[in-house]
RNA sequence: GCGGGCGUGGCGGAAUUGGUAGACGUGCCAGACUUAGGAUCUGGUGCCGUAAGGCAUGGGGGUUCAAGUCCCUCCGCCCGUACCA
């Protein structure tokens, strides 16, 4: 607060009702809420905001300093959105005020052709006339009452009012009219903008929709991209490669020139100024939930002071339900000593006296707000002074590798960043980054099962919805529903359904009749569905509520659907590892999730193969053991390592595998790792080696990918070593060992591989050239033909040119 | 729409700076040891063809002695985002 970081102001949230809390904009998807799916509505609220926008810039700029994904990069530059434009003042016809906008192509300036303005808009009222008084507000009370999710999920449509009242072209002095329109946002830049609608494909259905005039500015410097507009786009502009047409002094300038003309013709007249315009609002940080920090500050006399810092940290009080009150204040309202005095702590409301002390903040910190600094914590863990202190973060500074999930891109990952300049700025870290670099791990994905079934209602004298039965539908009957393509026979198979459900329901309600229309998935417990078939009467046992259902079948068989989505508890498509574990150990499991692809990779989790990586460990267990066959079911397995000199061959297999393991750590290419493991073990088991010199740092390498396993062949009673495996060194890779003194050459004729030639790696590409040239094979596939031209890459390919 | 990523056998996936496409594992086929095999071991397995050989990295075109890899173009899939003036 002290930095003017942390402020209180009135703003428009996504208010969830059901919830009962306001979210973030990326907790918001679809006008619906993340978590539950429940809808979100606009509103107008007292809230603690961060001001993120103030380091917008600094947030955009460091993305090029960091190794993070592309992808993450370019989703927090969107997400930052920069603009660079100006600001414009239009004064409005018989009135005193002006309205100004925000637009990135002032140089089109000479093409406005009307303003419009954000429903919600405080200017609207002050200059709307009186005879379209009512048709304003009417029109502002249907877009405020227009759910997000709607807005968004009809964007094509084009609503609007006209205000009755006109605009003053800066430079022309034609009168504009003024609209408003809910394609015009209230939250961005002014909440206004300059109608061009000859070149902004919005303004431009606005105008074709209402019939507004267009006037064309720029003359494009190619004609396709104007003819290449069709049907509803037809004669619109918005390139950049243009010229002014029709633009008094801006005539015959390309676009880039016009545009510094014009911001500087905009300054001297005093009408605005060049300006740089952000998509990122400032991030609202109160939470209407018990779960969260709470926010130090109280409210003396309602002006809201910091609780002093002998004071922190605040713990939650005890309340007795978690739930908002009734008159919608946040959970916190229940607590009955939340109350503030600098002399006293918190305390209970009858120690708060004019003047000294008072409320404590109701709202809560969000999920990112603990996110965003954790990480500091563990730089110093038991420090009871600082969060961390001086030394431990010169030490530690930022964090090496960041593995996270992409899903965080604009959310926690952009509020870390933020928060780690902010700590900078203030001298509380030594770092303005977070993490160095970033890999989005993929995710191991479920395979869900859906049952679909009919949205049911009931007409006449309302039977009552939660009481009538569901209709399942097979998938196959569901699909051709969807389609609209059912077969006579499906509909003849519901029809029946219907009607048995209406002589069940009319003996209560007699004018009642069921109404089977939309189609909607219903996830299934994937533990009951058996290849998409889902057993109806296990189905009905475990949900009470589909006791009654009905369920349309096809050849005798209730069909499900299988879908790859992510694997989650709500989807009820979780494989939990435990039986992995118990059938075939930890290790494997951890070596199998490895072996799958690479770390970015998200996939369907599927056991296909996991018997391969089981295998393999039992295949290196029994390097270190021989087995006697006591009798026909039972072996005697013994550990037995020799103590002899590797030979070569063993040599060179282990310093090729402890050569590509480091490469794969290095470049966190784990699959491939495993698989070098698999040829190391099998090659081994080939040479029939347990020579210590060669199984003990091939352990080593193991010990982060099978630490299990590693760690019992490492320790006493096998490979004999007292401290665990972790302290072991890595083996040193020598490439003495992996050298070798021929290659077997690919010969190939016209880049057509034919045969392998095995050469000395001594010769040089001309004695190399001489001979493959004089090998027989070659002599037959050159068919007495001249090679034209031989192309010798020593250690890699030969390559004949016939 | 825009942005990011991806496309290779039946399947998961390998392939340094362009240099033997299909490593490794599954699956499948055959065999060995077995009362048995969901254990273990051996051999085979991209497609077409008896073979020689030909064709193959989403489709088409290009650069190159040589292209999964580079360039152009089209198609498809996944993820993110969405009236940002």
């Amino acid at each position: 607060m002290n930095y003017r970081l942390a402020y209180l102001s009135e703003a428009w949230v996504n208010w969830c009702p059901q919830m009962g809390t306001v979210l973030a904009n990326e907790e918001v998807k679809d006008g619906v809420s993340e978590r539950g799916g429940y809808p979100v509505e606009r509103k107008l609220m007292p809230q603690w905001s961060l001001r993120i926008m103030a380091y917008a810039n600094r947030l955009l700029n460091d993305l090029d300093n960091i190794e993070w994904s592309e992808s993450i990069k370019e989703a927090q530059r969107n997400w930052i959105g920069k603009s660079e434009g100006s600001s414009l003042r239009f004064g409005v016809s018989g009135m005193e005020f002006s309205i100004e906008v925000f637009t990135t192509r002032p140089d089109t300036i000479f093409g406005v052709t009307f303003l419009t303005l954000a429903p919600e808009s405080e200017l609207v009222p002050q200059f709307t006339t009186s005879e379209n008084k009512k048709a304003v507000d009417e029109y502002v009370h249907y877009a405020k009452n227009r759910s997000e999710r709607e807005r968004q999920s009809d964007v094509k449509k084009v609503t609007g009012q006209f205000t009755g009242a006109y605009a003053i072209h800066p430079f022309t002095g034609e009168k504009l009219p003024i609209w408003i329109g809910d394609y015009v946002l209230a939250g961005y830049g002014t909440g206004a903008v300059m109608g061009v609608p000859a070149h902004d494909m919005r303004d431009f259905s606005f105008a074709k929709h209402f019939g507004l005039q267009i006037k064309k500015v720029i003359q494009p410097n190619s004609p396709s991209p104007l003819e290449k507009g069709q049907g509803d786009e037809a004669g619109c502009f918005d390139g950049k490669e243009g010229k002014c047409i029709n633009s008094d002094f801006l005539n015959g300038l390309e676009v880039k020139d016009a545009l510094k003309k014009i911001i500087s013709e905009i300054e001297k007249r005093g009408l605005g100024k060049g300006k740089t315009q952000f998509r990122l609002r400032d991030a609202i940080f109160g939470r209407q939930r018990y779960w969260g920090e709470p926010i130090p500050i109280y409210y003396e006399n309602g002006i809201p002071k910091a609780v002093e810092e002998k004071h922190l940290p605040l713990e939650l009080p005890q309340i007795d339900k978690y739930l908002p009150t009734e008159n919608g204040e946040p959970p916190l309202a229940r607590a009955k000593n939340w109350c503030y005095r600098p002399d006293v702590g918190i305390c209970s409301p009858s120690l708060v006296e004019r003047g000294l002390g008072g409320e404590v903040e109701l709202t809560t910190m969000p999920g990112w707000a603990g996110s965003s600094w954790y990480y500091l914590r563990y730089m110093d863990p038991h420090n009871k002074n600082e969060f961390a202190g001086k030394d431990a973060m010169n030490y530690w500074k930022d964090v090496d590798l960041y593995i996270g999930g992409a899903e965080h891109a604009t959310g926690h990952l952009l509020y870390v960043r933020f928060w780690a300049k902010l700590l900078y700025d203030l001298g509380l870290i030594p770092v303005v980054e977070p993490a160095k670099k970033l890999i989005n791990q993929g995710m191991i994905q479920g395979v869900s099962s859906i049952a679909y079934c009919f949205i049911r209602a009931s007409g006449g004298d309302s039977y009552p919805t939660n009481l009538l039965p569901r209709v399942f539908l097979s998938k196959g009957i569901a699909k051709r529903f969807s389609n609209n393509t059912p077969s006579a026979a499906d509909i003849g198979l519901v029809d029946a359904v219907r009607k048995k459900i209406n002589l069940q329901i009319q003996k209560t309600h007699p004018n009642s009749t069921i109404t089977l229309d939309l189609i909607i998935p219903i996830h299934v417990d994937i533990n009951l569905v058996k290849e998409e078939v889902m057993p109806v009467g296990e189905f009905k046992k475990l949900n009470e509520e589909y006791g009654n259902a009905e369920y349309i079948l096809e050849e005798d068989k209730f069909y499900c659907e299988s879908i790859v989505e992510k694997m989650s508890k709500s989807k009820l498509n979780v494989v939990t590892p435990d039986d992995i574990c118990t059938n075939f150990g930890a290790d494997t499991l951890r070596l199998y999730e490895m072996f799958l692809g690479p770390l970015e990779q998200s996939k369907p989790w599927s056991t296909a193969g996991i018997t391969g990586v089981s295998g393999f460990l039992n295949k290196f267990w029994r390097l270190f053991h021989v087995e006697t066959k006591i009798s026909n079911i039972e072996l005697r397995e013994e550990f037995k390592v020799s103590e002899e000199e590797p030979t070569k061959p063993e040599l060179k297999i282990l310093h090729k595998t402890i050569k590509k393991i480091q490469q794969d750590i290095e470049n966190y290419s784990f699959n491939t790792s495993v698989s070098s493991f698999m040829i190391a073990t099998n090659d081994l088991q080939g040479l029939k080696c347990n020579k210590r010199a060669i199984l003990e740092p091939l352990v080593i390498l193991l010990s982060p990918f099978a630490p299990h396993i590693a760690e019992e062949l490492w320790g006493e009673g096998k490979l004999g070593h007292k401290d665990s495996i972790t302290y072991a060194t890595f083996p040193v890779y020598n490439e003495a060992f992996t050298a070798d003194d021929s290659f077997a050459y690919p010969i190939s004729f016209n880049g057509k591989m034919r045969f392998n030639l095995e050469l000395s790696l001594s010769l040089s590409p001309a004695e190399i050239e001489k001979e493959v040239l004089a090998n027989p094979q070659s002599i037959k596939f050159l068919e007495g033909k001249q090679p034209q031209k031989v192309i010798v890459v020593p250690k890699r390919i030969v390559n004949i040119v016939v």
